[in-house]
DNA sequence: CGTCATGTTGAACCAGGTCAAAGAAAGTGG
DNA sequence: CCACTTTCTTTGACCTGGTTCAACATGACG
């Protein structure tokens, strides 16, 4: 069967980390280094993922995390009874792997939904150059952050939005990359399909079809199967509904006007 | 206003790691110090919240991780419309605040449930003897790579799960960490009120209440306000459908079978 | 023991799921 | 390059789990 597919040949194909897209981002970046990577002498570089190939497999043995070069990864957990809840779509700069380090094993799996480059970043090689690189650690642990940061976002978007507000919110994430990577905000291309889309925000199919038919009825954004086209940014942030950008400075303060219920008791104690 | 609960005086009450219940399990822990921990001379050691009181609040600078010795933390976001999402339940020898390190701010707010013993493990500190421990590094890591572990739980059962799943996990969840502490399995005290539990779980608090209901006309479960008794811990198993217990060995071998759709390519490429 | 928060239960409603069917793309093989 | 097959997408009609609204019960606490 299909088992084949998850034994990839790390061997077979090596890149210069210095014409990597990714660069100074990339965990095992040090300039200071000849080819300016960590890994640039180990035997593990970069790899290259077909439609449908699976970096890794729900049980397998966890022993690097993967920076993703080019192309897009799905990472998604299966249920007892066959349903595949998506946890992400990755795109390059981004890395993955970060669940199986708790029990040395994969929890989830990842597959390339197009032809895809990855990186290998062992993880006795990452522990190895870890004491003396101080930026590396810090690197790390950002990266574990950033990826819980999202996760907790995804929280907030399963448990209290509707669906518009999910796709408004997942349609704007693209877009935030997109101008965050020197490509267009308002036009992409989306590589996965409305099933996985559906997969992903909690939803079915013709729901995922349903709201993008709406958003387009209301002109908000354009649509021609994967094409995708934002007209009015505005509206579908209205929709998106997160508080604008990040951690603000002044959530805290917004937020003492709530009537918070458990709040009472700390203002008797402090009374 | 309430804005004076989130000023926490760490240095007013120092206590000793080794009187600690978490023992080992810490951080800070290393038996070949004096006192049993890293930070057992830095002036930051433990401090007591009471119901209702912050222990960081949304957009305060980042600067230190928290260890719960006793007690229980709820963390959670507040949308731009003051809707509550609840991330977790926070019970001691859990770890939180790893969504901070990212930005250098915490986006999220934690708040005592109950009257709460935690320890602030300042993040410089940490920095300063991660050089020194590899065990440390280790258990950040893999405290972090739990963290993800238990979101990406959460993101299946908001993204999946009916209303009655999702509380036979929430149940089982406690009845886990129960029993891995020493407690009983099956009866059990539950500190946060439905409300609580349906901000957690993605459900109105009548959905909550009227689950409960369910579950005890069944005769899966005994509620008394917030006593819970498990009458049949199998029937709750069987309708969380988790599979069993974490990244099994075979979960690849099984899945094989199922007809995914790219997979298909893959198959291709290998004959 | 009265008050206020929390919990329960009922009834009506609706967002999104389910089922079905047809159209549009994209891969496949001649 | 074209015909064929399969997957993907869209749309309609219906159904239902969970929300909403409302009323009442319970229980903690000063």
């Amino acid at each position: 069967m299909s088992g084949k597919a998850q034994i990839i040949d790390f061997q077979s194909k090596k890149m210069s980390c210095e014409a990597c897209i990714v660069g100074h981002q990339c965990l095992g970046y040090d300039p200071r280094l000849p080819g300016a990577c960590i890994f640039k002498n180990s035997n593990m570089p970069h790899q290259l993922l077909h439609r449908g190939e699976y970096l890794y497999r729900a049980g397998e043995p966890f022993q690097a995390l993967y920076m993703i070069r080019s192309g897009i990864i799905k990472t998604y957990f299966i249920s007892e009874d066959g349903e595949e809840q998506i946890l992400g779509f990755h795109l390059p700069g981004e890395i993955i792997g970060f669940d199986g380090i708790a029990e040395g094993a994969f929890p989830s799996n990842a597959m390339a939904l197009d032809t895809t480059s990855i990186c290998k970043l062992s993880f006795d090689s990452l522990e190895e150059h870890y004491g003396a690189s101080p930026q590396l650690q810090s690197a790390l642990l950002r990266g574990m952050s950033r990826e819980i940061l999202r996760h907790e976002n995804m929280l907030m978007l399963l448990g209290k939005k509707k669906a518009d507000q999910r796709l408004a919110s997942f349609l704007l994430n693209r877009s935030t990359y997109q101008r965050s990577h020197g490509y267009s905000a308002t036009v992409f291309t989306l590589a996965m399909t409305r099933t996985d889309i559906g997969k992903y925000l909690g939803l079915t199919v013709e729901t995922v079809s349903r709201v993008l038919s709406r958003l387009q009825v209301q002109g908000i954004i354009e649509v021609h199967t994967n094409q995708i086209q934002i007209l009015d940014l505005d509206a579908l942030r209205d929709l998106a509904g997160d508080y604008a950008g990040r951690p603000g400075i002044e959530h805290g303060a917004i937020r003492v006007n709530r009537p918070f219920t458990g709040e009472r008791q700390v203002n008797k104690a402090f009374h």
